[in-house]
RNA sequence: GCACUCGUGGCGCAAUUGGAUAGCGUGUCAGCCUCCGACGCUGAAGGUUGUGGGUUCGAUCCCCGCCGGGUGCACCA
């Protein structure tokens, strides 16, 4: 039931039309007040009445029946009271019937959106920066399908530059294969790092040449290119195996090279190349920024080209209705610029790229770098959740069984939840205190309640007891205030894919286990039999609204912990 | 210097894009396990939303100035 809709249905006013009642209607923010609320300020202005009035009038006319229990004016609005056993009926009957569905629609039936996200670097291991863009993006991803939307999810590599060559002339001089083999990515990262810290002018030659040997088709530099990346992928894999995140795609920069001649050509034909300093450019002056770097002065491509001739790429191969970047706001300005020169070719479509900007993580010290060794790497931090998770339920649940198993869902939920829970563009300080730290709003908390359902509904299992929703049953204030949050789900998550924040279904998945568990303790569920059956169906429901809501963080919901 | 962005109790963050008495967690203090899982629940203390103007019936939110933090600004990606 829609009621915002029915609300404003049954309200007439002249020169108003139902739909925009039905854009002003809007939730108190203190249930005493009432579940909907209609500001009147808007309407004095048509009117040319005070809103004060207006409420009064809209109040005393309103037909309060089965669905709107009442309609009542104060300071201007009119608040209106949903009738609680017809609302919990509605509420309840749909979660109970879609279970872990509840929620999903087909809202973006026959679009597709394409999701760069994660784009990982060959040869470099994951560490703790690396985290949001391939949680949010992983996030996004599966909000959207359960929208009903195609999508696309392209892992982006960064297999392209001047660094590879370094790779390769690092490798040479000092790696070995046995050494790669054992110590993995992170050795040859370490080959990478030490270049960097003793490359001298010939060395630094020396790798644009390796550089130029890939590119060129060289078959020694891109056998030892495609080991890399090989070893690179399998890497990857694990992390992405723990955290729950997929991808349809993975041309990365590379897969560009034969993409970009075509391009420039165009910009060439558009009339949009201009030579400055050398350089061929996109003059973006007109428009208030520098200009885009299309060819180095040496002729070579550059960042945005390929950008370019992957946008266009993506277009041609999937015709996206979106096209989101999950990216750093570091390069806020590169996409502003690349999107510019897309509409400037004439692209219609250049509107439907996105760039998903999301703030950056520090640590406590400042800044992380690699070359200084400060570096905290992801697979550490998820191991050390998943072993402080694994000593507290050793230590609170010593007889569970497949405690390792649950451990898993439990440390590696905590450290994609904290990716997840404050609004994207927020920058992280990360720390092992605060990651480490189980308590208040964390997945933990939400993985807790959904443990402590599960149990209620196994005793009552056992007793026999069965959930159901007996007709007219009035829920008490607990009841009702979990029964709203329920019912907010659906549009949580339509507003998470809107405005590409999954910390909007992070929250909702917090406010809802605080109100069960407040319920919880106040409300006995198997206690009294008046009360029991509609409390289990509350309680299941609860449990699948939760679960649907942590899977589409990717975050797994243990039954016992 | 210019552009973008952030600034909310000690700390970390919300506030349904302009609505009512600004919420939550953490930390501090005080309570609650003979009662469905205490990784939990209840209560107390803690705020001039950086600052000064403006727009509006109404501003944490929009506009302008200032202060402070972050990021970016031509051949790296």
């Amino acid at each position: 039931m829609d009621y915002k809709r029915y609300i404003s249905e049954h309200i007439q006013i002249e020169g108003v039309t139902k739909e925009e009642l039905e854009g002003l209607i809007a939730v108190p923010p203190d249930t005493s007040m009432g579940d909907y609320a209609l500001p009147c300020f808007k309407l004095a202005k048509v009117l040319r009445k005070s809103p004060a009035l207006i409420a009064e009038d809209i109040a005393a006319n309103y037909p309060a029946d089965g669905v709107v229990s009442e309609a009542k004016a104060l300071n201007g609005y009119v608040n209106f009271r949903i009738a609680r056993a017809g609302l919990a009926k509605d509420v309840l009957s749909r979660i109970l019937e879609e279970g872990e569905n509840y929620g999903s629609s087909d809202l973006g039936a026959g679009k597709t959106i394409c999701i760069d996200y994660s784009s990982v670097n060959i040869a470099k291991p994951f560490h703790i920066g690396h985290l949001s863009t391939t949680v949010i993006g992983g996030a996004l991803y599966r909000i959207f399908q359960f929208l009903g939307y195609h999508t696309v999810g392209i892992n982006h590599l960064g297999d392209y530059g001047t660094q590879f060559g370094k790779l390769i002339s690092a490798y040479k001089r000092w790696g070995s294969r046995e050494e790669a083999e054992k110590g993995g990515i992170h050795a040859i990262n370490d080959l990478y790092v030490r270049f960097n810290e003793e490359a001298d002018e010939a060395m630094e030659a020396e790798a644009r040449e390796y550089f130029r040997l890939i590119e060129s088709g060289d078959k020694e530099a891109n056998e030892l290119f495609d080991w890399f990346k090989s070893l690179t992928l399998s890497y990857v894999k694990g992390i992405y195996e723990k955290l729950h995140i997929t991808f349809d795609s993975y041309a990365g920069e590379r897969f560009y090279t034969d993409k970009m001649a075509p391009v420039v050509e165009e910009l060439k034909e558009k009339g949009l190349l201009k030579e400055s300093n050398g350089a061929q450019i996109v003059d973006l002056e007109p428009y208030g920024m520098p200009p885009c770097l299309i060819l180095r002065s040496d002729g070579a491509s550059l960042y945005a080209t390929r950008d370019l001739a992957a946008a266009i790429y993506r277009k041609k191969t999937y015709d996206f209705d979106k096209c989101l970047y999950v990216v750093a706001y570091q390069q806020n300005l590169h996409f502003k610029q690349v999107f510019k020169v897309l509409e400037l070719m004439g692209k219609e479509w250049a509107k439907d790229l996105v760039h998903v900007a999301y703030g950056m993580v520090s640590l406590e010290d400042g800044a992380m770098s690699t070359r200084k060794g400060k570096v905290v790497w992801l697979e550490d931090v998820l191991n050390r959740c998943v072993e402080k998770a694994y000593s507290v339920i050793d230590e609170k649940n010593p007889s569970l069984e497949n405690k390792q198993e649950i451990a898993e869902k439990v440390g590696v939920g905590a450290v994609i939840f904290s990716a997840l829970y404050n609004n994207k563009i927020k920058d992280i300080v990360f720390s092992y205190d605060k990651a480490l730290n189980f308590d208040g709003e964390t997945s933990v908390y939400v993985q807790y309640t959904c443990a402590r359902a599960s149990s209620v509904l196994a005793k009552a299992a056992e007793g026999g007891f069965e959930a159901a929703l007996p007709e007219n049953y009035t829920p008490c204030d607990q009841e009702f205030e979990l029964i709203r949050a329920l019912s907010d789900f659906p549009d949580t998550v339509k507003a998470a894919a809107e405005r590409y924040e999954p910390s909007f279904v992070a929250r909702w998945c917090v406010d809802t286990a605080q109100k069960f568990n407040k319920f919880y303790f106040d409300c006995k569920i198997l206690q009294e039999e008046e009360t029991r059956a509609f409390r289990l169906a509350l309680t299941k429901a609860t449990l699948s609204a939760l679960t649907a809501g942590l899977t589409l963080l990717g975050i797994g919901v243990p039954e016992k912990m």
